[in-house]
DNA sequence: CCGGACTTAAACACTTTTCGTTAACTTTAC
DNA sequence: GTAAAGTTAACGAAAAGTGTTTAAGTCCGG
């Protein structure tokens, strides 16, 4: 009730698969089977995929799908791409093409490296133009 | 499995608030109790809580570990500790004093009581000088 | 003080998730 | 081809979460 949708386990085997440990090490380790450690491992990744589509659905709540950026964009094509389409939408964007990149930066920095966007972004925008990056 | 950790009961409650309805009004065209509405949307809240809580699991991922806040410390010296720590790490941080003690306190709003850290807090930093607080 | 909005707690039936096992399967690197 | 790394499927037991009800509670404006 306290914690996050992660269990001990599930953390515990992430940490130590950052560390670059394999899967056999781990079940060593924690002494189980490293069958077990897979799914221990796939299923703390399913956790992390519906905790981001939890928290998309809450901004769906009241912003609309803008677009998507794709990954391997330039970061600063991306303030024309979605003034483009907040255009066609006739919303007017609350950001101007700095702004939107401090924005976009500070909002998903793991998905900003350097000049150039290494996840996809999915772009959010509310009525009044403000924007949330999923 | 699909979905995300909201139920479609807790969905369909959420947008019935963002409507601005009473517990009573939903729980009216739900068929169900006000008592249950409420249960219902307390759930809710608190699966939100934890997608959010999963998702700053994962930063502290990758994000190494700077210092810990001891119990006691005051607020307004957070920022000096912190901003020190970095600096022997070769990190500039985010944040200046004001916005950093503001993130602090969104993302551990129990650990601050008035101008007291009551809770011990691990400071995690990314390589950008995104902090953390565990 | 009254009523409306909201919260809480206990209990229940029900469903889902988790961790674990075993055994077979695919992938990748040498 | 071999070996190590990883995945998958089927199954079971234990744990956790969900939706409900009922009944008692707080909080606040008029």
């Amino acid at each position: 009730m306290k914690d996050g949708l992660l269990t001990e386990r599930q953390m515990e085997v992430l940490r130590y698969r950052k560390q670059g440990l394999t899967q056999q090490q781990i079940a060593d380790i924690i002494s189980t089977s490293k069958a077990n450690v897979c799914t221990i491992e796939k299923s703390a990744m399913e956790n992390i995929r519906r905790a981001k589509e939890t928290l998309e659905f809450l901004y769906t709540l009241d912003a609309t799908h803008l677009c998507t950026i794709p990954t391997g964009t330039d970061l600063f094509n991306v303030p024309a791409i979605i003034f483009g389409e907040a255009e066609k939408i006739n919303v007017k964007v609350k950001y101007d093409t700095i702004s939107l990149i401090n924005r976009l930066r500070e909002s998903r920095a793991q998905a900003c490296k350097a000049r150039v966007v290494c996840e996809d972004i999915i772009v959010y925008i509310t009525d009044q133009g403000e924007l949330y990056f999923g």
